[in-house]
Order: structure tokens, then C-alpha cells, then sequence
DNA sequence: CTGAAAGCGCTTACAG
DNA sequence: CTGAAAGCGCTTACAG
């Protein structure tokens, strides 16, 4: 029967039910095998040159693009870059978020978001609903973490950068980070506080998450290095950062330790928010108190006195650790596995 | 050969290659069919309840965790929601992401962000690559899109809910959104202002995007309905809004059109900068000029004085938005298709 | 109400 | 360097 009309089956297989086009459709449009199309089009080496750019034209005149979920599926590897934020009311974390997620979209990655709350069992949650699409990677937050997540992230075999911390010293099994030695910035503003003539500086924090620790503790070491140090001038409320909270302890501050001659807070928003209070309460700054921040947050150029501050590389940071994710995910060593980035102390009027 | 040892092949399918738990892996020790499994975890009717509880006990068991992408690519639809918001440097859209992300989580769905950077053709291009993923949903900021957009929107067949705008008359038609009059919240704090006996009304603005727009007519035609409008009295400036244009718009201002009474600037960072440039240029808030903002985004009731702004409801609009897009999810039609959500006068000491 | 079978659209040993 | 075949882990008509 030559001329039988060619069976339904045969017919449909152009296009699936779905109507898209696949792999299939590009391997018979280009005459070749399923799976050399798959090769050509990831890059594969080990095709011949002239299939790879037959294919690729192919690919481009059918307008092909492959399916995510086939593709995870398959490889056990999905496109999805996992990324791990504590909060997102706080400045910080939304431009790390925002420059590593440009980074990885450039590089073909979805970033699926995860927000901890600074709670390290909803951290652990949150990964293992991550895990299970098979992220190809992993940007976290901090490098503390409890047992059960570093277990996970340890077992999951899934590529993994840490943002904004590096540890302590360089030893042969520290984790790919990308950040600034927060106890040094913590240490370089009192030293600047105190090159300035100050003698009692205080140091206010709220969240007090373990970056915050850190720059209480380099605070102290200056001071102690100084020869000042004094246990009463650490006001610690671990409620969350906020301009309002930065009033309240200003002007607590102002009223049981009145001597004091500068304060240096852990954030931005609460020394923006000490600011605005010395304002309402006629206390001059710099003159009779100092204010210090941290973070060179937005604002703190434009309040009066305009803000000193430690300009920390966020932006930087979250750019620099997609791209050595990218590049652990595909398969290389970064020249770099601890990379410090640095911070800049900026001086402005009010101190 | 009833001794015969367990052909490997068995022995092996108790798990797959990968280590992971599956859907036969239930089946098998429920003593049931993968398809009966399939239907009972999914709560699809049509399944003997005895049936059901022995499988969800077995499942909870073996601890199963349904495979996303081998779901994604058999039903042809993932637990991924889309989400398009304009900028995550403005705290009003990173609000909106929070709670819709939080919402979303809740009810078992992944958040997938794109930052559209208020560009239709990006936007478009971020729209299409989500569409890869074939999302369950969509939620995306205002009703502006481009045709391609709006086409792909529509062709794709994916629910979708748009967040802050509501659409000017209450058409057949209508998409589903949830949000409040921009328009009418422009209008009621000109009125608010005019009411305080303020007679020389400017209105300064950033970004110029549409809801900023809608602002402005809600400004001038409030003035108009009072027969105090003037044209000149407009300072539109399409580069992004900051504190630090806000100052720059105010000093212009001033020193322009001396004789304004006002200014109400279309988002609270505008109206933060320009307090901070009256404390610094001394001109007295609001004995000589009053300033009001929009949205009371944070700082706002920390300013001196604190500002006299709009409370939007974003926070809620995310999270009803999100709740909306579940419904439409599970194949329900939303009671109220278009939900206004209002908004809010909040007077402090800036007028 | 339940099951066998096909299929979703890829990747990847395994041969050649 | 290339291809046929199996498999990733589900869902869903189709029968019964």
C-alpha cells in the first residue's frame, strides 16, 4: 500500500500534543540523532564543528528553546540558583538579592528566594524545600548555620557560596565566601572614632545576628588596644533594626551615660534614626556626641549632619559570588575561595 | 528454582538509581497502583478515603517528596508563581515581594522574581523566560503592558493577578487586580492640603512611571474642582526617585515658585529628602511650606517634622493578591475580581 | 473507584 | 564523533 495516507501517529509526531517544539522536531528538521542535538546545543565537545552550527541554525530557525522541567528532570540538575536572605526589610540583603540575581540571570540561572528571618530552623526548612528542585547552586547567607543544614548543604553535593562573612583564618576546609572581615570594619570606625579624640565611645546594636557580634567585638578590641574599654558602653537590644529603635536607644544613651562622646551603631538605620533624634532633642553632633554608622545605606548622605559610616561592597559582593558560583558550576576551581572585598570608612560631618 | 537468589534487577527497584524515594516506591508498600498514589496524595476525588489515609500514612513513612520537575513535565505546569515587579531598590515593591513570597510559600508555591527595571521590553523578555517554567501563576505589577506582553499573558493560559492599579471603570473585561485608585488617593491629599488652607499647591515627582501619573491627575484635578490649578506648578522628573532628588527638586522649588504653600511629592523618599533640605536651608516645615509624600514607607514617622504622607496598603495587597491567584489556582473564580483595597490620609506635622 | 500503559521532553551511559 | 535505547519520576486519558 504505497499510497496509504501516512498514519495519524506519524503525522502528529512534527509537533507534540503540547504543540511545542522539541528536541525531536530539531534532530529531524537537521537530520540527525536526538542526542547529537542535545551535545551541539549544550556545547558538548566532541561533535563535529559543522553539525554543531548546522543544529544551531536549525534550533534558531525553529525558534527551539529547551524545557526546564525535561531537562531537570533528566540531568538532575535544574537552572535554579537557591539563595538564602535572613530578611528583606533590610536594605542589605535586598541589594546582595538584587545584584547576585542580575548576575545569575545573565549566566541562564532562575533565583528561587529564600528568606530565613534569622531563624535557623526555618533556614533549614526552606532549604529542604529548595533541595528538592535540585538547584544547581547555592548563594547563603553568614556561615553559621545549624547541623542539620550543613549537613544537607554538605550532602546535597550542591555547589555553595556564602555572602558577606569570611572566616576567621584560612584553613584547608573553609567554604567558598565572598565578603569583608566584619570584626576588622567593626575595629577600623572605633579607631577612627578614637583618632578623632573621642574617649567614650559607645557602641549600640540591635537584630545582634553574628555579623553584628562581630563588629561589637572589633569595637572592643580597639577600645581595649586603647586602653578604654568599658563593659557599660555596649547597649544591646536584639530586637529588629529600625530608625525608630535607633532614636530609643540614642536617647537612652544620652540620658544614663551623658558623658559619652560618641556612639557607633551597628546599621545605618539606626544611627539615621539617632540623628533625627539628637535633632529633636537639641543635642549637637559632632560637637558634644559623635555618630557612626554602618553600611552607607541610602539616606545617609542626605541627613543633617550627613552620616560617617563604613561603606560596606554589598553590590559587589552579591556580583562576585554568582559569578564564582557560576563558575563552580561549571565544574572549575575559583582561584579565590575566600574572597575579601574589603569596606571603606566613610567620613562625612557627624563625627 | 524457588532458592534462586533476587534477580538484581528487583532488588535494586525498591529505589532508583538516584537514591531518592518515588511514587512506586509508595505504591509498592501501600500495595497499590502508582496512578491510585498519584490521585490519593493529590486529594483527587474519586479515591476510596480508607485508600487515601493508608497511603498518606505509608507515604508520610517512607518520608515521599513528590518530585517537582517530574510533576512540571508530566502535567504540564509547575508549583512555580511568576512575579514582575519593577525595582527592588523601592521598598514598596520589595514589600510587595515579601508578602506575596510569604503567601505564596504558605499555600505550597515557589516565588520566581523578575525585575523589570520599568522597561516593557525587558519585562516581555523576563515574561517569556518564566513562561519556560510554565508557571502556575502570575503576578504582575500595574495594567501598563506592551501588546507582546499583554499577548503572551493571554495565549499562555496562566492565571493572572495584577498588583497596585485598579482599572478606571468596571469593564466586562476587566483582569483580575488587586490594589487601590491611584488617582483618587492623588486627589484626596490635595484636598486634605487644600482643606489645611494651603492655596499654592506644587506636586513633584520622580520616576514618572503610571501610577505616578494617576497621582498627578488626582493632584490637578483635585486643584481644578477647586479652581486653583496651575499648570507651571508641576516639577516632573523622570530619572529615579531618592532622597537625594528629593532635596534637589525642593531647593528648586523654593527657589523658583517662592511663593508655594506645598508640595506634595509622589513618593515618600522625595518627601524625606526634601525635609532634610528645609532643616538645612532652613526653611521652616509647615509654617512656610507644608510637605507631604506617599506610601509612609519607613523613616517617614521619624522625620522632623514627621511627614504627613498616604498609607498604602501594599503589604496587604501582596498577601490578597497572593491569596487571590491561589483561588484562581485551585480553578475557583475570585468573589471580587477587581479589589480595591484603599488607602489611608495619615497627618503629622508636615502640614 | 482502580490499574496498565503511554507520554511529558530531555540526558546519558553504552555501543559502534 | 554519532545514534538507539533506556530512564528520570511523575500525570492522565483510557479501560474496566
Amino acid at each position: 500500500m504505497p499510497n496509504a495516507p501516512i498514519p495519524a501517529k506519524t503525522a502528529l509526531k512534527s509537533h507534540r500534543s503540547t504543540g511545542r517544539i522539541t528536541l525531536s522536531d530539531v534532530a529531524r528538521a537537521a537530520g540527525v540523532s536526538p542526542s547529537t542535538v542535545s551535545r551541539a546545543l549544550r556545547g558538548e565537545r566532541a561533535v563535529d564543528p559543522a553539525l554543531i552550527e548546522r543544529v544551531q541554525a536549525v534550533s534558531d530557525k525553529l525558534g527551539y528553546v529547551p524545557d526546564p522541567a525535561a531537562r531537570a528532570l533528566a540531568s538532575q540538575r535544574s537552572n535554579h540558583v537557591a539563595i538564602l536572605i535572613p530578611l528583606l526589610s533590610n536594605a542589605l540583603f535586598v541589594d546582595l538579592l538584587d545584584s547576585a540575581q542580575k548576575t545569575l540571570r545573565a549566566g541562564g540561572y532562575q533565583t528561587l528566594m529564600g528568606v530565613t528571618h534569622y531563624d535557623s530552623s526555618e533556614e533549614e526548612q526552606l532549604l529542604r524545600e529548595q533541595l528538592l528542585h535540585r538547584p544547581a547552586g547555592l548563594l547563603v547567607t553568614g556561615l553559621d548555620h545549624n547541623p542539620a543544614t550543613r549537613k544537607l548543604m554538605h550532602s546535597s553535593q550542591v555547589p555553595c557560596v556564602h555572602l558577606m562573612d569570611l572566616p576567621a583564618a584560612q584553613r584547608e576546609d573553609a567554604p567558598y565566601c565572598v565578603g569583608f572581615r566584619q570584626t576588622d570594619a567593626g575595629a577600623a570606625m572605633t579607631r577612627h572614632l578614637l583618632a578623632q579624640g573621642r574617649k567614650r565611645i559607645a557602641f549600640a546594636a540591635a537584630q545582634l545576628d553574628p555579623r553584628v557580634m562581630q563588629r561589637l567585638f572589633g569595637w572592643r578590641s580597639a577600645l581595649q588596644e586603647a586602653g578604654v574599654y568599658e563593659p557599660t558602653l555596649e547597649f544591646l537590644n536584639p530586637a529588629p533594626s529600625s530608625l525608630a529603635l535607633g532614636g530609643i536607644l540614642f536617647e537612652q544613651i544620652m540620658q544614663q551615660r551623658p558623658a559619652v562622646d560618641a556612639v557607633f551603631f551597628c546599621n545605618d538605620d539606626l544611627a539615621q534614626g539617632a540623628l533625627m533624634a539628637a535633632l529633636r532633642l537639641g543635642v549637637s553632633v559632632p560637637a558634644q556626641v559623635a555618630i557612626a554608622g554602618f553600611n552607607d545605606l541610602t539616606g545617609s548622605d542626605q541627613m543633617l549632619p550627613p552620616l560617617t559610616t563604613v561603606r560596606t561592597p554589598r553590590a559587589r559582593i552579591g556580583e562576585a559570588a554568582a559569578q564564582m558560583l557560576l563558575s563552580l558550576m561549571r565544574g572549575e576551581t575559583p582561584p579565590v575561595p575566600q574572597l575579601d572585598l574589603g569596606f571603606e570608612i566613610v567620613q562625612r560631618q557627624s563625627s
